[in-house]
DNA sequence: TCGAGCACTGGATCAATGATCCGGTCACCA
DNA sequence: TGGTGACCGGATCATTGATCCAGTGCTCGA
């Protein structure tokens, strides 16, 4: 005797109330995800279902659907949207290094307070708001007159420096689960004749400070690529 | 009238042949791995499967349970697995700077070899492979007098910088789709007022060498390590 | 004013998958 | 020869991404 719809058809009781007098917005693709981010940031990248996101969003999982073609089109568009939140330097407002130092900073800023976007990053990400961050870096490093090849070089060299410095800090700093980290000290400690270098100066020894570690090799990097802009300025 | 159970009792012409007279070798975390790397290279990442991987292996997919925890369990031992293929230069047989080259090179064939592996880099990599690359790495570096905090920033640099690069260039040669490359450029051709460096200087433009790139970042990376070195060595 | 069309929603449902339960089978040893 | 423990796998469960299709309400033009 059960109804044969019990949804959205038949009592009004059941009925879904008039789009104004419901509390929250109506759905779009900008609401879903910002959604998407704040789990994301809550749980991590694991816990992102599809029935999970429209629980929280007060939607069915299926009407996500609509708005959006696949769950990879979820992550594409949360990784994209955090990018907004760094900042591009003002071209030509200061030397060109401390323009690339602060977009890269911002960069890395922004990776390591998502922890989940490390394990993003192996897909194109093509999204406006990482081409434009890109679009800046390139324009920065032609306007000091890098050319190629070390113009690709330069830019892949510090991509790649960032994301690989997020990824291995982001792996290694999982949320309050110092445990993995404990017992690997531990079990470097108990091998320490299989890794004797390792077991002393390896990085889980010490207070391995990521930041200056971070700081130092960008440097490096940015000194390479001065001294090669140099040359080919001043070289006849 | 169907037998209860058609499988492991019952019938002898449905019972698995003795151990002995059985043509693959017994199962063995092993030829797991072994197998597991081979679906993987084969297939790509997604399409590795518990089910798909007993079935190869000419067993039933709860079997593997035996021999391994989970299917993360799996990854993490392919993962290891490939970096044996990294050869490990006599220590002092050169060079510091020589024998870090070799080891970050032949790291990064590996990586490219096989192109799921950079999916899978943002776990912790605690496995012996990896382990005693890395005890290789650090024993040179601090051979060659490198000292903290330059020792921690040399390797995380020299690490994160062969991950990064990897991981970019997967993304970008998955194999023999072309497709999203070339959807790409388009893209930046038509968005020429958006982002006009990129259009033109951008990374998608040229024939962009991978190689050169990548052997330019470490030199610069490199020079960075061993001026500091100097410096640190020289200084009162 | 009204009705048609379109933007949008969600319950039921499917197939794939990771993992577990539990009842087997086989080699080996005392 | 009897038993013990290493090893195996069918049945089964819960979860999840995705689709089907029957709706529902807003809006706009006639």
């Amino acid at each position: 005797m059960a109804a044969k719809h019990s949804g959205s058809a038949g009592d009004v009781w059941l009925r879904r109330p008039a789009r104004a007098a419901r509390e929250a917005p109506p759905l779009s693709r900008d609401r879903i995800v910002r959604e998407a981010v704040a789990l994301l940031d809550e749980e991590g990248a694991g816990r992102l279902t599809m029935r999970r996101l429209a629980e929280r969003l007060g939607t069915g999982s299926t009407t996500l659907y609509w708005h959006v073609k696949t769950k990879d089109d979820v992550l594409d568009l949360a990784l994209d949207a955090i990018f907004a939140a760094v900042e591009i330097p003002r071209p030509g407002a200061q030397d060109w290094r401390a323009g690339v130092t602060a977009l890269i900073s911002g960069w890395r800023a922004v990776l390591l307070e998502h922890p989940w976007s490390a394990a993003l990053l192996g897909r194109p990400m093509l999204g406006p708001n990482v081409l434009a961050r890109s679009e800046f870096l390139y324009a920065t490093l032609v306007g000091a007159g890098v050319t190629e090849p070390h113009l690709t070089a330069a830019a892949y060299g510090l991509s790649n420096y960032v994301i690989g410095s997020a990824l291995m800090q982001a792996t290694w700093t999982a949320q309050e689960e110092d445990a993995p980290r404990q017992a690997a000290r531990e079990f470097l400690r108990d091998n320490r004749d299989r890794y004797p270098v390792l077991a002393t100066h390896g990085p889980l020894t010490g207070d391995s400070d990521w930041d200056t570690s971070f700081a130092l090799g960008l440097a490096w990097l940015l000194d390479g690529i001065g001294s090669d802009e140099q040359r080919t300025e001043r070289a006849p």
